[in-house]
DNA sequence: ACGGTGTGTTCGATTATAGAACACGCGGAG
DNA sequence: CTCCGCGTGTTCTATAATCGAACACACCGT
C-alpha cells in the first residue's frame, strides 16, 4: 500500500462547496436564508439553492418556517459512525470518571492541527458544570488533550508527521508522566487534566477531566485517569 | 415566502454521490476499503477516490494504517450545530430525569418516516444501562417517541404532512393523556415513555425514558416527564 | 516468478454544472 | 394603492467539471 506518495489538488467543487455550506452551518448560531447562506459561500444563489436541495433530501439541514435552513439530523445521523468502537468502550469509564471524580470528562480525538471533543459525561450533581460540549475543536498545542495527543509520539514524529506545530516541552514531560495537565490554556480558570489512549485503528486520542478548583489531590485523579486509559485500550486492544 | 410549489428532481450528481459515501461508512460496522465502498456506491473506483479524497480534506472521514477509510471527526463537527437549541435546553433536563428515574433519557427529533436520537443521558449507577446512542434511527411508527410525535398532530395534519404513514390510534390516546407509551416495540423487554417537545423553529421532538422493569409508579414518571418537557419549551419559547 | 488485489495518476469525451435571467410572493414606504 | 426591495423557486445554454477507462506501482500468498 501507499505506492506512491503524489498528491493531487483536491477537485470535486460541487462536494466541496455541499460541506462548506455544511460547515457555515454548524458554526451559525441562528438559522440562515439561502441569500445569506449562498453570499456566505460565495456563489451564485441558485447554484447554493441546488446544493442546499441534495442537502435537504439527505436531511443534513432542515427547512425553518420562513424558509431559513439550519444543521438537520442527518448529520447526527452521520456521525453515529465516527470512532466508534472509542466512543463505546470510554462512554462507561468517562460516567465512572465524573461521578467518582465530580469532574466533567470526555474524550478528544486529533485532527490536524486540532482536536475535537467527540463523547462529554458532566457529573450527576447539577450545578456550574464545566461544559465540554461534543463536536467542538481545539488547537492542538492548547490544552491538556493536545499536551496528551502530542506526548504519545516523539518530538521527532511528531515534526514529522504533522510540520509547522511546535512540540510543546510539556508534551515531554507528559510522556514521561504519562499525563498531561494544563490551567487556563482554553478557558481562563479552568484546568484540565488528559491521557493519551491509542486505539489500533484509529487516530490517537486523549481521555480528559476538567475542574474549576481541584477537590481531589491531582495526583489522585491522575492515577484515576491513567487506569481508566489502560482499560479502554486494553478493551480495544 | 413560498410563491411556488414546484418541485423538481434533486440533481448535484457528485454532492448527492459524497453523502452516500457518507452513509455507507456510518452503518458499515468497520472500516472499508475504497474498492469495496466505490462497489457499494456503484461507482467507478477513480469516482470514489475523488470523492473520498475530497471528503478526507475536510476530515469527514479519516483513513486507516491499511488505507481503509472510516467516518472522521470533521462529522461531530458538524453535527454539532443539529438542533442546538433544542440539545442545551434539554441536557440537563435529561440528566436530571435519569438520575432521579434511574432510567436512560433521550431527544429524538422527528425526521420524514423516523425519528432520530440526539442526545442521551445514563443514570449514574453503571450496570445494564438501555443504551441509546445517538444518531440512531427507528421508525417513527415504532415506540414511544415516535408516538408522542405523532401525538403533536392531529390525526388530519398527520396524514396530510406524511402521507403514506398511519397515524396510530395510540397516538390519539397520547394526545389526550399528554404522553406516550410502548412496551416491547423496539427492543424486546424494553418499555418507553415519551412526550411530545415543540420548539419554536424547529422540527417536532419527543423526550423519552425507556427501562427494562419500572422501579418507579409510570404515573409518576410521565408527570416528570410532562414537567421536563414543559421547562425546555418554556426555556426555549 | 506470477497472478490477484488494492492504491494512486493521467487524459479525452461527455455530461453535469454554473450563473444569468426570469416569474412570483410578500411587506414596507411614499 | 402602487412602487420597490428582498427572498424564493425555475428555466436555459455555454462552459467547465466530471466520468471512466487505462496505466503504473506496491504488496501478499502460492
Amino acid at each position: 500500500m501507499t505506492p506512491n506518495t503524489g498528491t493531487q489538488a483536491s477537485p470535486s467543487q460541487t462536494l466541496s462547496r455541499g460541506i462548506r455550506a455544511l460547515e457555515i452551518l454548524a458554526d451559525a448560531a441562528e438559522p440562515l436564508t439561502i441569500a445569506e447562506l449562498a453570499d456566505a459561500m460565495g456563489v451564485h444563489r441558485s447554484v447554493a439553492y441546488r446544493i442546499l436541495r441534495t442537502l435537504e433530501d439527505h436531511s443534513l439541514l432542515v427547512r425553518d418556517d420562513g424558509g431559513r435552513v439550519q444543521p438537520g439530523p442527518g448529520l447526527a445521523v452521520l456521525a453515529r459512525g465516527v470512532a466508534r468502537n472509542l466512543q463505546t468502550a470510554a462512554l462507561p469509564e468517562l460516567t465512572q470518571l465524573a461521578n467518582t471524580l465530580a469532574m466533567s470528562a470526555f474524550i478528544a480525538v486529533w485532527d490536524r492541527e486540532d482536536c475535537v471533543t467527540l463523547v462529554t459525561v458532566d457529573p450527576r450533581h447539577t450545578g456550574p458544570a464545566v461544559v465540554q460540549h461534543p463536536g467542538s475543536r481545539h488547537p492542538v498545542s492548547a490544552g491538556a488533550p493536545g499536551i496528551a495527543i502530542q506526548s504519545a509520539h516523539s518530538e521527532q514524529d511528531w515534526h514529522r508527521l504533522v510540520p509547522g506545530i511546535p512540540y510543546r516541552p510539556e508534551a515531554a514531560e507528559a510522556r514521561r508522566l504519562g499525563f498531561a495537565a494544563s490551567h487556563d490554556e482554553v478557558i481562563p480558570g479552568v484546568s484540565s487534566l488528559a491521557v493519551p489512549v491509542r486505539v489500533p485503528g484509529g487516530r490517537p486520542a486523549a481521555l480528559a477531566v476538567v475542574y474549576i478548583r481541584a477537590a481531589q489531590d491531582p495526583d489522585e485523579v491522575a492515577a484515576a485517569l491513567v487506569a481508566a486509559g489502560k482499560r479502554i485500550e486494553a478493551q480495544l486492544g
